[in-house]
DNA sequence: TGCATACTTGCACTATAATGCAAGTATTAT
DNA sequence: ATAATACTTGCATTATAGTGCAAGTATGCA
C-alpha cells in the first residue's frame, strides 16, 4: 500500500541521504525483496536507523512493505513511469568508494540464509543484534 | 568549471528542493540557458534566493555558469552520462499544480526580450527589482 | 500464559538547510 | 570619477531532518 500522490520533491528527498540511497540502490541492483534484519545485515546499520529510513522512503512513494509473521518485506514501486526511470539513474550511478559494492556482496551472502525464499533468522551481526540474544 | 567528484547523495540533494526542482525543470524542458534575472521573472521568486539555489545545484555537478559582462548566464551539465538518465526522469514527472507550466510560459515570454540571442534587460517583474529601479 | 524476537516509534538532542535583509562585488554606462 | 545594475554573500533566524536511546507493539514459540 502506498500513496499515489506525492511531492515531486519527496521523491529526490527519498534518495538524497547517504543511508536511504544504499537502501534503493541495493534493492534496485538485487531486484529483488528484503526484511528489515536482512538489511541491517547488509549495511551494517542499527535497525531502528533503517526502519525509520525505510519509512521516509515508503512514504516517497518508492517502496511498499508488507507484513509477513514478524517479518516485513519491502520491494521497490514501479509506478508510475518515472520510478523506472529514476531507478535506471540510480542503477548508472558510480560508486567511487565501493560502499554499494560491500553492501552488495553482503546481501547476496545474506540471502543464502534463507529458507524456503524467506528470511527465517534476525540479524547476524554481532554489533546490532538486540540485548536478549 | 564544475567539480567533478561529487557525493552522489548531493545529486539527488540538488532536486531535493522546490524551488531547485523548479529551476532544473525548466532547463531541462527547455534545453536553454538562463541568467538570473530570466529565472527570477519566470520563477517569480527573488534573485538573492535564486542565486544561492543556483550555487548550491553547481555544487552538486550539474550547473555550470558562465559570465557575460554583467549577466551569468547558467545551463545543464550533461556529464557524467548519470545526469542524461537524471533529466530524462525530471522530464518524466507530473506537473499536479501546474507550477512548472507557469514557469515554462513566463521563461518563453521572456526570452522574447533578448536581443541577439542575450538578455539585455534586468528584472522586469515589479516585485522582485532591486529598489533603485 | 509468558517469553523471545522482528520491527517501530516517542523523545531529546544535534546537525543541516532554507530564508530575508542588507551590504558587498564586479561590470557597464554616463 | 560616479552612478546604475546584475549578481553574490555574511549574518541572524527559523525550519527541517538525522540520530540514539529506551520503551512499545505485534507476532510466534515453548
Amino acid at each position: 500500500m502506498q500513496s499515489i500522490v506525492v511531492q515531486t520533491e519527496a521523491v529526490f528527498q527519498a534518495l538524497a541521504d547517504e543511508t536511504r540511497l544504499r537502501i534503493i540502490r541495493l534493492m534496485v541492483v538485487t531486484g529483488d525483496e528484503a526484511c528489515l534484519c536482512e538489511l541491517v545485515d547488509s549495511l551494517l546499520e542499527p535497525s531502528y536507523k533503517l526502519s525509520r529510513h525505510l519509512k521516509i522512503i515508503r512514504q516517497a512513494g518508492l517502496l511498499s512493505s508488507q507484513k509477513e509473521g514478524r517479518w516485513v518485506y519491502h520491494r521497490l514501486v514501479m509506478e508510475p513511469a518515472y520510478l523506472e526511470s529514476l531507478y535506471a539513474t540510480v542503477r548508472a550511478l558510480p560508486d567511487s568508494n565501493e560502499t554499494y559494492s560491500g553492501d552488495l556482496k553482503r546481501f547476496r551472502e545474506r540471502l543464502c540464509l534463507r529458507e524456503g525464499g524467506r528470511c527465517q533468522i534476525g540479524i547476524q551481526s554481532e554489533e546490532f543484534k538486540s540485548e536478549a540474544g
